[in-house]
RNA sequence: GGGCCAGUAGCUCAGCUUGGAUAGAGCGGCAGCCUUCUAUUUUAGAGGUUAGCUGUAGGCCGGGGGUUCGAAUCCUCCCUGGCCCGCCA
């Protein structure tokens, strides 16, 4: 908390006898920088709100920190040293530059063995790993599938920046009904290539939904991997190796890295999934069904379901994916502590998976969940190729941005048009809260305009055009009064707000809360820009205003950076 | 049938976890800001202005009920949409 704020707190505890003071902003910064609501003492004082105010605030002393206090109705409004917090935001961002916003809540949990950030914060661990991304191996990734990768990529973004030591995981399934469809696909034709996959997936598909005798074909293939044939395992890791490949260059073209791929065939044969049933057998819960398969019992979790079990084994013994997952969840918790990126198709499978490691008293992963992407028409579908892939959309994206580079310098610099373009695809998907289905639709997906990342971006070339053509050294002798304009205490205020907003996104893990904040940062620095002069402004005032703008461009910078976006210098 | 999530302006969204002052943005609409050219009596049309800015119209915050001094926010019922509920992963 800012001195500010704990002066206002201090204050009010003393003269209210209340234990927890709660501040509110005002709807206007004309109306007070904080405000406290009288009504909860109406009644003990048996007062109206406004009288209480007025009483508060005759009792009330100006001093270095909050300068006056104000009663507008049932409010008490204070307003702070203006030129005090002017001096220390702007001073704090241009020392700390490219770690401001950073509270090293990462490095200060590690740094102390146990304590109350432990039990505070769900993040425990020295490490921290992130899983996401973890498309099936079977075609290129469609734009509900990047949903995924741009919000996990963000979130190890954020992490990283308060200091955690992340890991990124990212998980093939390369074992499932998915990819031997594939390979009975890809039967007979030579050298499939990437591109070829999707029109392999959506054919073996429709193939199968016309004769659906072929499905015994896929479950043959299966028995096979599973007992090791060679020749198939070969034709799996081979058609899987092409897709993964094929993905990683894509998401990766969009800034997005892994450290490590985990691929599920390993526990296909290894003897960890035989383990974790002799554990789970240890719970008392794990019985053999009528099918002759290995379920364990979940009563007592309050799961949405009608029989709340979960099968672990075919009747042939052989592992579902719940058994191999449990086995590769207890292999990362080895690692360190735990975050998962999946859709909201994954929910209550998630909640039995925590229900699991629950028994097995283990820290189950926290998992965020994001909603499908729907195309006017339905969902969006792989196996029906109803879909917009990420890579055409990266195309038509970089396309626009190139002509619109094309008419205002009449040349098209690709890299530039590469950063507004993946700026802007990976903005639109973030802002939008996760829980949110978003509805596809191209014109909307290609605007530059309004809330954008190009808008955000364009503040920022602004801002270095302005910088780059005054050059002062930054000097702190700089008379911080000078910034009295409405738009610059609110820009201050904003500001200083950064750190508090990239905390609140952390703890939450919600990137979106960035997205939002760098938005209103970029629009009231332009309304700002419009309504004063800053080079033509007089000595004093150019240099104070130099200073303010600077501080913005470096937040707007920090800020981007968490989301993955990065700046130009001019566009 | 049951569980989870969403419903805020014509459209796309923020705000909801922690109740508080006139419910905020963007797109689209309308009217402008700064300039150039053409014709003209005061004006009109076309274009440019780095992706910029201002004003304005547009809301029973899905609906009913409840809690509260006060509800978009909390509780409850209902409606609509998305997702899920036993040998797929």
């Amino acid at each position: 908390m800012d001195k500010f704020k704990e002066s206002i707190i201090s204050f009010l505890k003393k003269e209210t006898k209340l234990e927890n003071i709660e501040l509110e902003v005002p709807p206007n910064s004309e109306m007070g920088d904080y405000a406290f609501p009288c009504f909860i003492l109406a009644k003990e004082w048996k007062k109206s709100p406004n009288e209480i105010a007025q009483e508060l605030s005759r009792k009330f002393k100006p001093n270095n920190v909050i300068v006056e206090v104000k009663v507008i109705g049932p409010y008490l409004n204070f307003f702070v040293n203006k030129n005090k917090i002017a001096e220390e935001t702007i001073k704090k961002i241009l020392k700390e530059k490219e770690k401001y916003g950073s509270s090293g809540i990462g490095k200060s949990y590690r740094s102390k063995a146990s304590g109350e950030l432990k039990n505070k914060k769900f993040l425990s661990n020295k490490k921290v790993l992130v899983e996401h991304t973890s498309i099936n191996p079977n075609a290129s990734p469609h734009v509900g599938r990047a949903r995924n990768a741009l919000i996990g990529d963000s979130i190890v973004r954020i992490l990283k920046f308060q200091g955690y030591k992340v890991e990124t995981h990212y998980f093939v399934n390369d074992v499932g009904k998915q990819i031997a469809m594939l390979v009975l696909g890809a039967e007979g034709k030579k050298n499939v290539a990437f591109k070829d996959l999707l029109n392999i997936y959506v054919e073996i598909n429709k193939k199968i939904e016309e004769a659906p005798e072929l499905e015994k074909k896929v479950l043959e293939l299966l028995n096979k991997l599973e007992k090791g044939d060679k020749t198939i395992k070969n034709k799996f890791k081979k058609i899987v190796g092409v897709c993964v490949k094929g993905q990683i260059k894509i998401l990766s073209e969009l800034g997005i890295k892994y450290d490590i791929f985990d691929y599920e065939s390993k526990y296909l044969w290894n003897k960890k999934t035989e383990e974790m049933l002799k554990r789970l057998e240890k719970t008392g819960k794990l019985f053999i069904d009528g099918f002759n398969r290995w379920v364990l019992d979940q009563k007592g979790y309050e799961l949405g379901m009608k029989v709340p079990v979960l099968v672990m084994t075919r009747g042939d013994g052989t592992s579902l994916y719940p058994l191999r997952d449990i086995a590769y969840n207890l292999n990362k918790i080895k690692r360190g502590d735990n975050i998962v990126i999946l859709g909201e198709d994954q929910k209550l499978y998630q909640e039995q998976i925590a229900a699991v490691l629950k028994e097995l008293e283990l820290r189950p992963p926290k998992v965020v969940h994001y909603s499908f992407v729907l195309l006017q028409d339905g969902k969006m579908s792989t196996r029906k190729g109803n879909l917009v892939l990420l890579e055409d959309f990266m195309k038509e994206a970089v396309n626009k941005a190139g002509e619109e580079l094309k008419k205002r310098y009449n040349k098209i610099d690709l890299k530039s048009a590469k950063v507004i373009a993946y700026g802007a695809i990976k903005f639109g998907i973030l802002k939008v809260s996760p829980e949110k289905n978003v509805v596809f639709d191209w014109e909307h997906a290609l605007s530059f305009e309004g809330e954008t990342a190009p808008y955000i971006q364009y503040a920022y070339a602004r801002i270095s055009s302005i910088l780059k053509k005054h050059k002062i050294k930054i000097n702190f002798k700089i008379d911080f009064s000078l910034l009295e304009q409405k738009e610059e205490a609110e820009l201050i205020k904003l500001l200083s707000n950064f750190p508090e907003t990239i905390t609140k996104a952390t703890n939450e893990l919600r990137p979106h809360l960035a997205a939002v904040y760098l938005y209103s940062l970029a629009q009231k620095f332009n309304e700002y820009y419009h309504m004063h002069q800053i080079l033509k402004a007089d000595k004093n005032t150019r240099d104070a205003r130099i200073l303010l703008i600077s501080a913005i461009r470096q937040v707007i910078k920090n800020g981007l950076s968490l989301l993955g976006i990065d700046v130009l210098e001019r566009m």
